[in-house]
DNA sequence: CAAACTTGTTAAATAATTAAAAAAGTTTTC
DNA sequence: GAAAACTTTTTTAATTATTTAACAAGTTTG
């Protein structure tokens, strides 16, 4: 027995994660279903505690709608975040809040079959010290970079099994629970979408500054992935004579001309060949460090760093205009650690836009700086758990505990 | 009563237009309504005489299944297909046929006014001459080059009206039709996706090689349009820094390197700087004898002319590589008028992969050239009109005779 | 040639919508 | 400034739509 009714319930659900506080009347016009239906099962999980009544909405001009929100104890999910040196682990509750405190563990990428295994270890300890029955967890979400097949559940790039194996089925089968990955720039989308500048756009392009520059893209309402999950690809198109070897192979692709990591190279190179700043040269050896005293000169005013982060996005801009002109999108939204940065990318982007993009495309196209910041991915990797929660819930009402080896 | 099963019924007719000889499973799959009521649907069309039993299928291993496709002479559409120079008119069946020859005129699209009551007056007689019922047509589509807004059916680059009028509620209110617009590569797109290279395809991308070079984009199984109806703006994107000044006002686009224009242009060029080739300078002055004679020469093997093409269809590849690293197509399509070289484009392409684009990314992307040809844009035109069909009928059943000033 | 599978048919059961009216606000109008 | 008119939400009952389930009829596979 399906019990449709069931399916709809879970959609409710589902949807009063992705947006608390909805009324009756919401809920029925985005789940398809009548008013009438729509309340009775509303009734049903309001009895069942799964969900809970939240007040009166104000009127549009009628009688003031009651609102509804998932209880944040119904059940969890672990998201994961990885980028090439830091890898990110938190427990989080339906209200997209975290349970505890983010775990963070230093994790090779490219040293597969060890690191796969530390992860794995690492996410039972989490589900373990967050004191929550295993019975409780929907799934596991993981975004990291790399060339990720969705369906297939392999990274091409890093971590990737012998013989093509899946680690989502990997890790499913060892950890007990479904696992999803994607792909960093994609869950930055994802989170952007439902919870951040995209909320509600239905064509937005979302840049996800970082050490490269990566691209979400939300298309028709929905993240866009391609025929095999590569769709995205910003850092390597050819928009450059500029003869440097990118480290893909190729030659003047975008990424050899902005990045956070180019910015950092670039602002050792300067101050090593005698130009005044505020940055330090010795810090920015390392990475992280390297990232937040940047950050800090470009809130403090620095011109040389601006100088920098100015140049960097003129170049993305150039990008940009190559998305308009093929997409036509609604937002232009930067994400990532980049975005911290703030509104220093408005200006040389709009520049680019001016002189490379044909006004008519570009007028009606918000660039916005995302609020979400370094959470995002980790946010990300929970709503795609819940994009994927209706098979959740299916193989949970087909199989008693969990039928591993479908995932 | 708006009676649900005439919903399911309309949208019955309209699968069984863009594809004959369905089974009944087919289309309940299709619909995702249960067999039981598909099948009961059926039986009543086909007492209506709206739909044919067209025998059995083979066997997939079990029962053989009858197969159904739509009565030719249920309703008609009239496909409109404009370019800058020439505009064609046919009436059209629900089997793709035409009804009787194809009407040609010679419109010039920057005089809108005098240009649009002409159009209107030639559709008017188009109909008139099929002596076929009014009643019996369901809208008319219209496929023309420049931005247009599909929804609210203005062309911002031509035949425009004062006061952002839309065209699509002007002709309607003349013609008594609904009517659709939408961007010609759109609709070759369209036409590729239900009928020739991209059927069944979820992620295509078109390209249009006519005078200039246009893009119809196939996301997730539908033709993507963007935020205001703009994308595919292919042929402006900067990709080259050769200083030429593109008509739009930028410099660089890919226009300025490929497009069957130039490759006339430089035809011209070289034969009047003395390269031999089998092409006539006298008659590339105009430009639809200048297409003949070029295709002509292609398929003869003049050597000049097949240098053009390949350096042509070098550039074409460039573009294609930005294509593909941002949207992972599945297929890349090349249709239009261009696409009667035929194979002589595929090296070239291929070559600039080679060189512009990450290997992982295009080893399974399939180059395709189309055989629908020059048909393609009235065929789209047609299936636009298809595709719109859910709200013409539901018009239908509101209002006795058309209420028109809603289209 | 039996097992497995796909398609076709029918009747009974259930699921979901519609329609009509009540309740609770907001805005307009005199 | 209060009643009328209009909106939106909620409630209920009656109707209709859709699915399920069980079985029959062809085909293929091993």
């Amino acid at each position: 027995m399906t019990e449709k009714r069931t399916v709809c319930k879970n959609d409710i659900l589902k949807q009063l994660y992705f947006q608390e506080n909805l009324s009756c009347v919401d809920l029925s016009i985005i789940i398809e279903k009548s008013f009438p239906l729509t309340q009775k099962l509303i009734e049903e999980l309001v009895a069942d505690n799964l969900v809970t009544e939240t007040g009166y909405a104000v009127s549009s001009g009628g009688r003031r709608p009651l609102t509804y929100a998932i209880q944040r104890n119904v059940m969890y999910m672990v998201a994961v975040a990885m980028d090439q040196f830091v890898t990110k682990i938190a427990v989080i509750d339906m209200q997209n809040h975290l349970v505890s405190s983010v775990t963070r563990i230093f994790l090779s990428l490219t040293e597969t079959r060890s690191a796969l295994q530390v992860l794995i270890d690492k996410i039972a300890g989490a589900i373990d010290t967050s004191g929550i029955p295993k019975e409780k967890f929907i799934g596991i979400g993981i975004g990291m970079p790399g060339f990720i097949d969705v369906k297939k559940g392999i990274n091409y790039s890093f971590l990737s099994l012998p013989d093509n194996e899946s680690i989502t089925k990997h890790m499913a089968f060892q950890l007990g629970l479904p696992v999803f990955i994607d792909n960093d720039s994609s869950l930055i989308a994802l989170a952007e979408l439902r919870f951040g500048a995209a909320k509600g756009a239905r064509n937005a392009m979302v840049i996800n500054i970082g050490w490269g520059v990566g691209l979400g893209l939300i298309l028709n309402g929905a993240l866009y992935r391609g025929h095999e999950g590569f769709a995205g690809e910003f850092s390597h198109i050819p928009l450059f004579l500029n003869g440097k070897l990118c480290w893909c192979g190729k030659a003047g692709c975008l990424e050899t001309e902005t990045s956070l990591l180019l910015i950092k190279e670039r602002a050792i190179e300067g101050i090593n060949s005698g130009r005044v700043s505020r940055l330090n040269t010795l810090s920015l050896e390392n990475h992280e460090t390297a990232y937040q005293e940047l950050i800090k000169a470009v809130q403090e005013g620095d011109q040389f760093t601006i100088e920098l982060f100015s140049k960097a996005g003129y170049n993305i801009g150039k990008g940009v205009a190559v998305l308009i002109h093929l997409l036509n999108p609604q937002k232009i939204i930067l994400s990532g650690r980049g975005s911290a940065a703030g509104k220093i990318w408005e200006a040389p982007i709009q520049q680019a836009l001016n002189e490379h993009c044909i006004r008519r495309l570009f007028q009606n196209t918000n660039i916005e700086i995302s609020d979400l910041g370094l959470e995002a991915q980790l946010i990300g990797a929970a709503a795609l758990v819940m994009e994927n929660y209706n098979e959740i819930s299916f193989l949970k009402e087909e199989t008693t505990g969990f039928e591993l080896s479908q995932l």
